[in-house]
DNA sequence: CGAGCAGTTGAACTTGGTCAATGCAGGTGG
DNA sequence: CCACCTGCATTGACCAAGTTCAACTGCTCG
């Protein structure tokens, strides 16, 4: 159990910053519960690049992603892919759901998760009874964070969807509940994805991303720093872009 | 509490056959908890075209929607909607989200609402424990929903996407679990909504929705009675669209 | 050093959007 | 009862954002 120690430290170090951005899941470990929790799960561990989470297959199981970064997917049969979001520590994949996955899970770097079996729902519940309420309650907050992604897809420009993008991984970042304006100083954000991904994510493809970087680059918005670093020179541009408010 | 006995049977006759296709909004009445439940609350009664919720304001309520149709949507600041969904009779509305309304509903014909406050819940779950499981559930097969809506948005065709919406459409009027195949007859739906709340649904505009609706009725996938119901003739075609495996 | 891959850039093309004219039905008032 | 008005839907012509296809760059890893 070492390392479900120093793993309960390190998901309660990040819980405080979780943004739970991600589809079906949520940040729902609570502090006290945490380490019997923790205790009560298998552990796994997944290399990069793998999928741990297959769309379609028999939803046996529920994951606490417990390190790392993965992204969730569907794909139509014809290989089009739509990126339902990325899970960070701490999210819970695999929970929303009928008896089987409705997407498909692939480890962005290495990851480490913490499975449940699906029939143990009830019994944890019983035994956390906070549980309860945070799984509702990040439910509740997924399915308004799905709305924003529904007006992304539906109805902004390439601009306003990479912008979105940028201040959605720069929330994180800053401090709780903190707005984005200029002046308060560049930000600098890891992007553990591709551009692929980003582009599946924002219904785009590379191509316009890429270009859409560079259009950014060129406004001054941002500086690039190889394909997996940004800093956001002017988060409050970004952020009223994302919005639709400002047009450049 | 006369009106209040018609409504539980109307709500009841329809419950079986509800979708609950849109955001925020479950079916969870349940048919022994029903008439409690309904005793329970304020009848609200909306005239077509009249908005009951407002995005943006504080989320003091919630609803269940116990007569007719309404439209829920966002808006960006430039006048672009997005429409999240259509909710139908049983459908909750309101319950996602945190102290304010993530998106507009406004009535489409009249509508009946039973109103709750929101500080009720608990209290409602209580008195009703079968309530806990069902809005779990519900608001899970919502984000499974959402996930479809992704990948229209993000990834279909204007074809696909339309196709998509009558398929969606028709669920509700086959028989529970059938798939949609042609030669099980053609399917008559009514269209309530207008062709401009069509668009925004789909993320397209009024003139792509007029020019694929023309389109499909050319190819003799589809009759046009009026604006408002449709005759789908090859229902399984349209369901192969939507899902990317036919092109035509 | 060279292969392979992700990312960038450019040019042609396509889909769907924009703008504008026309059609159609329901409602109102003469 | 019919002319007119209004609002929504349809259709057409043109346009632009974003996609497609292809070449090229730069990086990492044998």
């Amino acid at each position: 159990m070492e390392t479900g120690r120093s793993l309960v430290d390190a998901v309660r170090e990040r819980c405080g910053r979780c943004s739970g951005r991600s589809v079906s899941i949520c940040n729902v470990i609570d502090d006290e519960d945490l380490p019997a929790l923790v205790a009560e799960s298998s552990r796994v561990t997944v290399p990069a690049g793998r999928c741990f989470i297959r769309e379609g297959a028999p939803a046996h199981d529920f994951y606490v992603l417990a390190g790392g970064r993965a992204k969730l997917f569907s794909l139509m049969p014809d290989g089009r892919r739509q990126v339902m979001g990325f899970a960070e520590l701490g999210d819970f994949l695999g929970l929303a759901s009928s008896d089987t996955y409705a997407f498909t899970a692939e480890a962005l770097g290495d990851v480490t998760l913490c499975r449940f079996p699906h029939s143990s729902i009830d019994r944890l519940v019983e035994r956390f009874p906070r549980l309860r309420g945070r799984l509702q309650q990040e439910a509740s907050s997924e399915l308004v964070k799905m709305q924003a992604r529904l007006m992304l897809l539906g109805r902004k420009t390439a601009r306003e969807r990479l912008a979105s993008f940028l201040v959605e991984q720069a929330s994180p970042c800053r401090l709780h509940g903190q707005e984005l304006r200029d002046g308060h100083g560049p930000l600098t954000l890891p992007l553990p994805m591709s551009r692929t991904d980003i582009a599946d994510y924002l219904g785009l493809t590379i191509e316009t991303v890429s270009r859409t970087f560079g259009l950014f680059r060129k406004e001054g918005l941002i500086t690039v720093q190889g394909a997996s670093s940004v800093t956001l020179l002017a988060p409050g541009t970004l952020s009223d872009m994302a919005n639709g408010i400002r047009k450049d």
